[in-house]
DNA sequence: AGCCAGGCTACCG
DNA sequence: CGGTAGCATGGC
């Protein structure tokens, strides 16, 4: 088998274990996995971004807390945070830990969506925000923009690394570029493919966080078994 | 008690 | 360029 029809087939057994994630909770249009919605508000594209920033090396239960927090003081949006005090959005974002750097982060990407006027932003701009990396901007643009940008992390790292598709010196764009290209191979369809990228990266997560979240990684995985190289 | 979490920036050589 | 300390809280 060669190594893309691997990735593909590891897409469908990890979806046929999991079933669709539907990533990105929508807080206040109670999103439905597996229900998509391509056509985003300005708002909900908000909260993506807003919870990218808040689940930086975070686990997610957190950033949810954080959300609520932030629901209660009736500040979800870009221009409802800006009018909360410092302090205010800090003490709702504290359980994701990073406050200060987080609390900026939000700050600076709601002016920069500000300067959007409605506008999809480039990777390279998204890229030029404090607080926004390559993770981060690809994230926004996949699961916000519905862009075909697929996410890598440290688990799908941790995941390709251990299964011997990539070596440990692997840049983020190699294995960005792994996953779209092999996936591609396969689904043509250009709306079909975001939407496996959106699922492929939150089942990697899903299914880590019970194989490749402690040493040694990969215990009882059936990707490992069945799709090493 | 110690390690990890759905990273990123700043600064080092 | 590549490598790494610092950021902070919460869960197990």
């Amino acid at each position: 088998m060669s190594k893309e029809l691997k990735i593909y087939e590891m897409y469908k057994l990890l979806y046929e274990m999991y079933g669709p994630q539907g990533w990105w909770p929508f807080i206040k249009s109670g999103y439905d996995k597996g229900n998509y919605k391509f056509d985003k508000t300005s708002d909900e594209i908000f909260e993506v971004a807003l919870g990218t920033i808040l689940t930086q090396n975070t686990t997610f239960k957190s950033v949810v807390k954080s959300l609520q927090n932030l629901q209660e003081l009736d500040a979800l949006t870009a221009s409802s945070i800006k009018k909360l005090d410092l302090d205010i959005l800090k003490l709702a974002i504290k359980p994701s830990g990073y406050f200060n750097q987080k609390s900026r982060y939000i700050l600076e990407y709601i002016s920069f969506g500000e300067s959007l006027d409605g506008r999809v932003p480039s990777r390279d701009e998204l890229l030029s925000v404090l607080g926004i990396g390559q993770e981060s901007a690809d994230s926004i643009l996949l699961y916000g923009y519905n862009q075909g940008e697929f996410e890598i992390d440290a688990y799908t790292k941790r995941v390709l690394l251990e299964l011997g598709f990539i070596d440990e010196k692997a840049k983020y764009r190699d294995m960005k570029e792994l996953m779209q290209n092999s996936i591609k191979e396969f689904v043509k369809d250009e709306e079909e493919l975001v939407k496996v990228y959106q699922e492929y990266h939150a089942l990697i997560v899903n299914h880590s966080k019970e194989f490749y979240s402690k040493k040694p990684y990969g215990v009882g995985c059936m990707l490992k078994e069945r799709f090493s190289c």
